[in-house]
RNA sequence: GGGCGAUUAGCUCAGUUGGUUAGAGCACCUGCCUUACAAGCAGGGGGUCACAGGUUCGAGUCCUGUAUCGCCCACCA
């Protein structure tokens, strides 16, 4: 039996461990079954999971818990990613921390410390994977870094060098002077940050005019190759061609004409300084300037800086100013707001930088996409398909991606150079040739999951069977980073789509609807929210209280909420337990079914059909929402009360059947819960509900007629109660039953508690009688006339007498007679006719 | 500058292809320890669906515009 009480930690102790043992988490690979195939998105080994992980690997364990009991063999392959960046940084700061600095270790010295961290973590994400319920497959558990993944990135790599799509070039890139690597321009956060336009003077060579020069870098003038005007802007025409004076430097540099200069924006002339900043690396290219780093990689000022060599930017910066404004070069210094790169992980201030990387071409690449998202067949279907457009523009606006890290975590580049040759290959060419220190950004290889985990590039079974993926869920933040790259390799080397629908997720939010971070410490741990509430209870929070695509705001009181619901659960199922113990088959004769069963059975499967329906489209809210509701509503509230005056062997094997399903329906969504309680029952079809079957809509088991029936005797058994709660009726009152059906005369006795001696065959006197008819059922209360409050009837008359006033209206438009679908008018028609008659008792019940 | 989302009950959110008196949870009010559950039961109150137009027999839902908040992308010499 089981306790008064639902205990979370004790029924989610030791259920996980029984699972994974018994094999129920394994794909089955059974090919009479239709595959199904989820890829985790892989965390990174940087820390522990936080509840926006929760959130992602809860639908997912949701989304694959549904399709295994409906009979899908189902591959849901977990992973890591090693997340070359951040990772690289969590090891640095823990070896300076012991104080060690982490760039004077060998490489390979270096790489066990990762390697050994990189178990630690997995270890804790394994645990915390454990707590949260979820059934991946662990036979099949993949590292970003491991030697079959390795495999799968070189090839890509080689394979889009020899088709033109890799090249290695000196561009200007984003660059981190604090991990002293390359970025994309995805892992470059802008921020607004409070700056200033500095004005500075720049003599044209033998003439004492200037042109004012406004710059928000004045450090950067040693990279100065040109100033540049727009040929079209009259004031400086003249002098395009003449030469100007570069302060501080002293040197010569040309005034050129280029369409770069905005006339509008500043004094409409700008310095051009090809080696740190894109805009002028391209008018470099276009007049053939001279490309000047005047940094170093850790963004100190080089020896191009003169006396400021040995500076950081900010220090050169300072100096540079107040030097200028001594030598009466500065004009003045205009405080602006303007947006900064800052790098995503280091938050450093990233340098536009010239420098020589590998980069993917990606034009071709991103232009198949566009291509295929044009075929409804083969394109990938994002869940709200609104974020179809965002990968669109990306592909769109896409420009070649930087994929050079100058890092030791991750996959290293399979180049090799020997003088001024380039080989790409897997293996070294031979003697002499050095392989590229670089690596690989991370989401280079994260871009291949979907395909590399199931064995490509080699044709497995895995993959035959498995790709493309079903389904995958992410957050919509990382879009652009992962699942528009996932798309694009996808294609260009499978030739198909990653996954046939991609479920997008928001944000979770603190309670105020501020992004978790740790720098405002308002971020919740999901295993407290489990040792508090339990797994279930979180699951059910995190399913059912937002839209797809929304965000969700953590709100504990939701938790509680949750928590109760199961709790509801734990008690209706502790009632049915209690009241079958003598059953031994569920399989109930239906000639004996009464009409509250029938009733509950009608209910249950119209249920199925709206989960299922809800389920199918990732309507996960909906789905939870009317569990809920019947649960509580239907199956508590009515259902339960209705069998306990008359507990027939039929009423105990239907209430065994309801539970039974209402568990299974569940089971997604609360797993250890119904777990528990299944695991209870006296007769049950398999030794765990995991793979139990998933409920099917049954129309031998829905009773239209009776239900309706049914419903108006509930309804009338509410009216009644009101009417007793409104008047604060505190006396039994007298009651004629005019009915022919006995059983329906027993629901509303038991029901509204009346007793034989309340029942009476004639009018009493001096009583105010009450009607309540539905269909063939008139009952007749008798109240004291001082205990019915006749304004509380004149209200309610006054309201029906509106609405039938409107809804007569209403019918009496030929325009919505004509045009509203018949049934709808139908119903109308309907509606008046119950409201009149309602009217007409009520009139009964003043004027007596 | 371009795009997207939000705006519905005191709070947090749902609301299917337009269907006519708009739902839930929490909170609130009244009455109950009724043998599964007081973390509960029974009953109840509470909304000009941001605003202004339009289409329609009918609009929370579709169209146009406005406002406020939030996000994404681009630019910012």
């Amino acid at each position: 039996m089981l306790e008064k009480k639902y205990n979370h930690q004790e029924v989610e102790q030791n259920k996980y461990e029984t699972w994974k043992t018994k094999g129920y988490f394994k794909a089955d690979s059974i090919s009479s079954k239709e595959p199904f195939c989820i890829v985790i998105p892989p965390p990174n080994v940087t820390g522990k999971l936080h509840l926006g992980h929760a959130w992602d690997v809860t639908l997912q364990d949701l989304i694959i818990r549904y399709k295994r009991m409906q009979g899908y063999d189902c591959l849901w392959l977990p992973g890591m990613d090693h997340a070359g960046i951040a990772t690289q940084a969590k090891v640095d700061k823990r070896l300076k921390e012991n104080g060690i600095r982490p760039r004077e270790m060998s490489r390979e010295e270096w790489l066990k410390k990762a390697w050994s961290w990189k178990e630690e973590y997995a270890n804790t994400i394994h645990e915390q994977w454990a707590k949260l319920g979820i059934s991946v497959d662990y036979t099949k558990e993949r590292f970003t870094l491991d030697a079959g993944l390795n495999k799968a990135v070189n090839r890509v790599f080689i394979d889009l060098y020899n088709k033109g799509l890799i090249y290695r070039g000196e561009r200007i890139i984003n660059w981190d002077p604090e991990q002293m690597t390359a970025l994309s321009t995805e892992e470059v956060i802008y921020k607004e940050d409070k700056g200033a336009f500095y004005h500075l003077k720049y003599y044209i060579e033998g003439s004492n005019d200037y042109l004012e020069v406004a710059t928000t870098r004045p450090e950067t003038l040693f990279g100065d190759t040109a100033v540049a005007v727009n040929p079209n802007d009259k004031r400086y025409q003249k002098i395009i061609g003449k030469n100007v004076i570069l302060p501080i430097v002293n040197k010569l540099i040309p005034i050129i004409g280029d369409e770069h200069a905005d006339p509008e924006f500043g004094t409409g002339v700008v310095k051009i300084t090809p080696a740190h900043d894109p805009n002028d690396f391209e008018v470099g290219n276009r007049h053939n300037l001279e490309r000047i780093v005047v940094m170093n990689k850790d963004a100190t000022m080089n020896e191009k800086a003169g006396k400021y060599c040995g500076l950081t930017r900010e220090e050169c910066r300072k100096q540079l100013v107040e030097d200028l404004k001594s030598l009466d070069l500065l004009i003045k210094i205009e405080p602006m707001v303007h947006s900064v790169g800052h790098s995503e992980r280091s938050d450093a201030v990233v340098e536009p930088y010239l420098s020589k990387q590998w980069f993917v071409k990606m034009r071709p690449l991103a232009d198949r996409v566009l291509q295929n998202q044009k075929n409804k067949d083969t394109k990938v279907n994002f869940v709200p398909t609104r974020y179809e457009k965002i990968m669109n523009h990306w592909m769109e606006i896409t420009y070649d991606w930087c994929i050079s890290r100058q890092l030791w975590w991750g996959h290293r580049i399979p180049a090799w150079y020997k003088n001024e040759e380039i080989k790409v290959q897997e293996d070294c060419p031979g003697d002499g040739w050095i392989q590229d220190p670089d690596v690989l950004d991370t989401w280079f290889s994260s871009a291949l999951w979907p395909f590399s985990t199931l064995g490509w590039p080699e044709n497995t079974d895995l993959l035959k069977r498995y790709y493309p993926n079903n389904v995958l869920v992410t957050g919509y933040d990382i879009i652009p980073f992962w699942v528009n790259r996932m798309t694009f390799q996808g294609l260009e080397f499978t030739g198909k789509r990653p996954f046939k629908d991609c479920l997008i997720h928001g944000l979770i939010r603190d309670k105020e609807g501020r992004k978790m971070s740790k720098s405002l410490g308002n971020g919740v741990d999901p295993m407290d929210v489990i040792d508090e509430y339990g797994c279930d209870a979180l699951r059910f929070f995190l399913t059912t209280n937002s839209a797809p695509g929304m965000d969700l705001r953590y709100d504990e009181e939701k938790v509680k909420s949750s928590w109760n619901f199961i709790n509801k659960l734990w008690n209706a199922s502790r009632f049915v337990l209690m009241n079958i113990d003598d059953i031994t088959d569920d399989k109930y004769d239906k000639n004996e079914l009464r009409i509250i069963d029938k009733w509950i059975l009608t209910k249950k499967n119209n249920l199925i059909k709206s989960v299922i329906k809800s389920m199918d489209k990732y309507n996960f809210h909906n789905a939870g929402n009317e569990l809920y509701s019947f649960i509580w509503n239907d199956f508590c509230d009515w259902y339960i009360e209705l069998t306990k005056t008359n507990m027939t062997i039929t009423t105990k094997k239907v209430l065994l059947t309801v539970l039974t399903d209402i568990l299974k329906l569940l089971h997604p969504f609360m797993p250890y819960v119904t777990e528990e309680i299944y695991g209870k029952l006296p007769v049950k079809e398999t030794e765990s509900i995991m793979i139990a079957t998933y409920p099917k809509y049954n129309k031998t088991e829905v009773f239209k007629e009776e239900t309706l029936k049914l419903e108006q005797v509930l309804e009338d058994i509410v009216a009644i109660r009101n009417l007793k709660a409104s008047n604060k009726i505190t006396k039994q009152a007298l009651v004629n039953f005019e009915c022919p059906d006995q059983a329906l005369i027993n629901i509303y006795a038991s029901q509204l508690k009346i007793t034989e001696e309340n029942l009476c065959s004639d009018d009493p006197d001096n009583m105010v009688s009450c009607n309540f008819k539905s269909s063939n059922i008139n009952i007749t209360y008798f109240f004291e006339r001082d205990e019915i409050d006749s304004k509380i009837i004149e209200t309610e008359i006054s309201k029906l007498e509106q609405s039938i006033k409107r809804r007569e209206t209403l019918l009496q438009n030929e325009n919505y007679t004509n045009k509203a679908p018949a049934n709808i008018v139908e119903q109308d028609r309907k509606k008046l006719e119950e409201e009149k008659e309602k009217l007409s008792n009520l009139y009964k019940q003043l004027t007596k």
